[in-house]
DNA sequence: GTCGACGATATTGGATACATTGAATGAAAT
DNA sequence: ATTTCATTCAATGTATCCAATATCGTCGAC
């Protein structure tokens, strides 16, 4: 049964003690409660399968519930939030954390990305040159941090993260950009969860990278995009162990 | 620039001239909204880039503002909407219809389906066995109905999206479910649009779906995933014919 | 005559008030 | 003691109200 995601204490607040955040400006709540929510769920400050109350999310945010009702429906299509559904009313949870769900997620964002590197291998030779220079500048940057022994994670998930975004930049149209925006954010989870056992593995993910812009150089399409399907395969197995291991999170 | 959905004459309506549609009953109107519009949308009741008035959808749904705003949101976010930013506000109008952003949808769905496939070629022989008989019944009638003259439309349209959505019934994860439910959707605006000139093509498709049928059989993976790939490449390929000859929809 | 500034209006975004329904609690009866 | 029914409560879904702002038209000045 999951637990209630806070304190169900109804403090009766006065002005000062709510105003833990300014007042947005106009036309910007949505957008606000769609990323701190974001971010509660990424940091695991709402933790996997923790139900969500509506009304204590908009006392926190300091906002109504209008649009923090706006950001769970759009948290929701965007897989950071499941819906319970009895026919008429809806309990949203915080997805949980499963080996299962991090293979498919990985799976997906391997195929989405390979064909991003397909687009990038057909783009003229100068465009590609220079995109591998920085694909090469970021992943030395990686080869650095993992010889060095204590590389801080968040520079890691950063750098790598630069790396994929810039090969959806370059290789992948409106809709393949929108789709990757949406999924790619919540390896987040898995990651920061799992983040400090994962870190020694990756000079392998370094090397995936490596076989990746050579591909990219050589303009070899099936190459690029079986590299990056193998990187995310390769990581979502790395992940598995982990997960295995140390077991998931809000699944009963 | 856009033209304006719907007249925008305001005339004071009287109570029975409202009631176009019963009122829903509690906790339907947002899915109802979603559903109406996207209909609307679908059918090209609202053409491809006229923009979208909220009062006018909710007085002609019969409901008030606020559900239609999710129900806009939700169709924003699955691409059947297109944002116009300007800084704090925001004009929605209905996604135009072009022939590149067809190529990438279907190159998109066509991976995804790709991954299924590959989800079904590995299930055990029984259960392929199984599938194969009900893909083929549905090609089989899709194969009938090429040969027929006068095909109704819509009868090809639901037979070919039933044998996809049976590819990621057995072979998709929750993920990808969603996923394929959320984009899948819309290919049907373009069908719509350009049905009548490519029916003639069916008898290729039903081919295509042959071969698929084939290598799930033998559960030879690369081939499944391969073929599906290619009969939604090959799909856009013809689409994208007939709509350089018509021209595109709502892009200016 | 044209360009710009100002003001009216249309339209969106957010807050709040209200209705409805699902769940929980407690009392009564068997 | 357990089960069932009624009542209460909590939380979601919807409607309406209010605020902010972009757009368009009009009027005036150059």
């Amino acid at each position: 049964m999951p637990t209630k995601s806070e304190t169900p204490i109804k403090i009766k607040v006065n002005a000062s003690a709510v105003a833990t955040r300014p007042k947005a400006e106009h036309g910007t709540s949505l957008l606000t409660a769609f990323r701190e929510i974001r971010e509660l769920i990424v940091h695991g400050r709402l933790s996997p399968g923790t139900w969500i109350l509506e009304a204590e999310l908009a006392s926190r945010l300091n906002m109504s519930r209008t649009p923090v009702r706006g950001a769970i429906h759009w948290l929701q299509r965007e897989g950071y939030i499941l819906e319970h559904r009895n026919i008429k009313k809806s309990r949203m949870i915080v997805a949980p954390l499963t080996k299962d769900d991090a293979n498919e997620l990985y799976l997906i964002i391997g195929r989405l990305e390979g064909i991003a590197g397909r687009g990038i291998a057909v783009l003229p030779p100068a465009e590609r040159k220079e995109i591998c220079k920085q694909l090469q500048e970021l992943n030395n940057r990686l080869e650095l941090i993992s010889k060095d022994r204590d590389g801080h994670p968040g520079e890691i998930f950063e750098n790598d993260r630069s790396f994929h975004r810039l090969i959806i930049k370059y290789g992948a149209g409106p809709r393949m950009t929108t789709l990757h925006k949406a999924i790619e954010p919540q390896t987040e989870r898995y990651w920061r969860l799992y983040a400090s056992s994962i870190i020694k593995d990756l000079h392998i993910s370094v090397a995936e990278h490596e076989v990746i812009i050579r591909a990219i150089q050589t303009g070899d399409a099936d190459r690029v995009e079986n590299g990056l399907q193998t990187n995310w395969l390769k990581g979502s197995e790395r992940l598995g162990h982990v997960i295995e291991i140390f077991g998931e999170r809000g699944s009963w």
